[in-house]
DNA sequence: GTACAAAACGAACGATCGTGCTTTATGGAG
DNA sequence: CTCCATAAAGCACGATCGTTCGTTTTGTAC
C-alpha cells in the first residue's frame, strides 16, 4: 500500500505550491483592493512578487480562476478580522453590535488599500455577469443574511421590539457601514466612524426594549478601535 | 474688421467640433459607468462611436483629460436629472426629500448602466491620487453639502429641530441612498428603494417639528417613481 | 471655383495585456 | 545517486493599450 506515501508527497508538493500560491493571494488581494479586481494584472503582480508570470499565472490557470481566489482570499481575511472577533461576544445584540464595532474598525485600520474589499469588489462587478460577480454577490448577501439573523435572535432574547423589521434594520446597519468606507476613503477623514456609529447606535436604541437600554449606553461610551493606517514598509533590495 | 466673421467660423467649426465632443461623451459616460473610468478605452469607445482612435483622441490629448471630461459630463446629467427637478420645490424640508427622492428615481431608472456614476468612479479612485480624483472628491463633497446646507436652512424655517446634527443627517441620508445602489445593483431587487426611502422618512421624521409631521406623512404615501431600466437598443447595423 | 483651418483618419510606435508551449530547477522517494 | 512529479522560468503569440505623426477629408469664407 503506497497510500500513505503518496499522500505525503503532496502534501509536500501541495506546500511548496501552496505556500507560493499563498503569497501570491495575500499580494493580489491588496493590489486588487486598490487597482480593482480587473486593474489587477498578472504582470504586475508578477514584478511585485519577483517571479515570471507563466510562474505565477500556471497556479491559477486564467485570470478569472485568480479573481474568484483572491475574492476567496478576501473572504477568508474579512471572517478573520471580523467575524471571527464578533463571534466571541454573546449572542444577540452585543454580537449584533460587535460585528458592526469590528466591521468599522476593519475599515479604519485599512486592512485593505482600498477600503472595504467587498464594497470596491460589488461596485466593480455589479454591472457584469459571471462567476466572479456570482461569488460577490453571494459573499455579500451571506454578510448582509447575517447581521439580519443576529437582529432576529435578538428579538427571540427580547433584547429588541419583536415588530422591528429586522431585514430593514440590516439595509440600514449596512448602508451607514458602507457610507463609513466611502466617507473614510474619499475625504480621509475619521469622522467618517463616529457619524456611522451614532447612527449605528440610534437605530439600535429605537428598537431596543426597555430593559436593554443600558447595555447601549455603556457600549456607546466606548472609544473606537484604534484606525491607525498600517505603516507601508518599503522594501529597498 | 474681421472679428466677427472670424467669430462666426470659429463659431460654426467649434460647434462641429463640440458636437462630436458631446457624442462622444454621452457614450463614454455610459461605459465608465459601468466598466469603470480606467476600465473606459480609446480604442473600444472609438469602436462603438465607428470613429477611428486618433479622430477620437484629438479631441482630449490624453486619457486624463478625458476621464476629467467625463466626470464633467456625469456632473451635468446628474445636476439635469436629480438637481434640477429637486430645485423646482420650496425650500427646506420638501426639497430636502425631493433631492433624496430624485436621487433615488435617478438610480432606479438607470440614467448610468453601473449604477450612480460617483459611488462607483468614487470607490474607484479613492485610493489613487491626482486631478480626477480631486475633481470626484470635490463633487462628491459639494453634493453631500448640499443636503446639509438644506437641513440647515429647514432648521431656520422651523421645520428641523434645531437641536439635530445636519452633517451627520446628511452622512445618514446620504448613506442610505449609497446602500440602496448597492442593494439594487448587486442583487436587482428594487425594495433597495423602499428601504432607503423607509430610512430617509424616518430620519426626517425624527428630527421634525411637531408641525411638519403632517408634511411627512403625506410624502409617506407617495410611490415612488418609474424606476424601469432603460432599455438598452441593439445596435444590428 | 480657390484657400484655409478644423476635424477626422490611417498607420505605426513601444508597452503591456492574457495565454499558450517548451524547457529548466527543485527537492523528496527509492 | 537516479528518478520523477511538480514548480518555476523562458519565450513567443496575437490583441489591445495610450500616444504620435503625417495625410486626407470636410465645411465654410472669400
Amino acid at each position: 500500500m503506497k497510500a500513505v506515501s503518496e499522500i505525503r508527497k503532496q502534501q509536500h508538493n501541495d506546500a511548496r505550491g501552496a505556500k507560493t500560491r499563498q503569497d501570491i493571494l495575500q499580494a493580489a488581494v491588496h493590489v486588487a483592493s486598490a487597482e480593482g479586481l480587473e486593474g489587477l494584472t498578472i504582470g504586475r503582480l508578477a514584478d511585485e512578487l519577483r517571479m515570471s508570470k507563466s510562474g505565477l499565472f500556471a497556479h491559477f490557470g486564467s485570470k478569472e480562476e485568480l479573481q474568484l481566489a483572491v475574492v476567496s482570499k478576501a473572504r477568508d481575511i474579512f471572517v478573520h478580522e471580523v467575524v471571527d472577533p464578533a463571534f466571541t461576544r454573546e449572542r444577540g445584540l452585543v454580537r449584533l453590535l460587535a460585528m458592526l464595532d469590528e466591521w468599522l474598525a476593519y475599515v479604519g485600520r485599512s486592512v485593505f488599500r482600498g477600503g472595504c474589499f467587498f464594497m470596491a469588489s460589488a461596485i466593480e462587478f455589479d454591472s457584469r455577469t459571471g462567476p466572479v460577480r456570482d461569488l460577490i454577490a453571494e459573499l455579500s448577501r451571506s454578510w448582509l443574511d447575517a447581521l439580519d439573523a443576529e437582529a432576529r435572535f435578538a428579538q427571540t432574547l427580547g433584547q429588541l421590539d419583536s415588530r422591528v423589521d429586522t431585514s430593514q434594520l440590516a439595509f440600514e446597519l449596512h448602508a451607514l457601514v458602507h457610507g463609513a468606507n466611502w466617507y473614510y476613503n474619499l475625504f480621509q477623514d475619521k469622522r467618517a466612524f463616529e457619524r456611522a456609529r451614532n447612527g449605528i447606535l440610534e437605530r439600535l436604541r429605537q428598537g431596543a426594549t426597555p430593559g436593554l437600554l443600558r447595555v447601549l449606553a455603556e457600549k456607546s461610551s466606548k472609544r473606537l478601535k484604534a484606525t491607525q493606517r498600517k505603516p507601508r514598509r518599503k522594501e529597498s533590495r
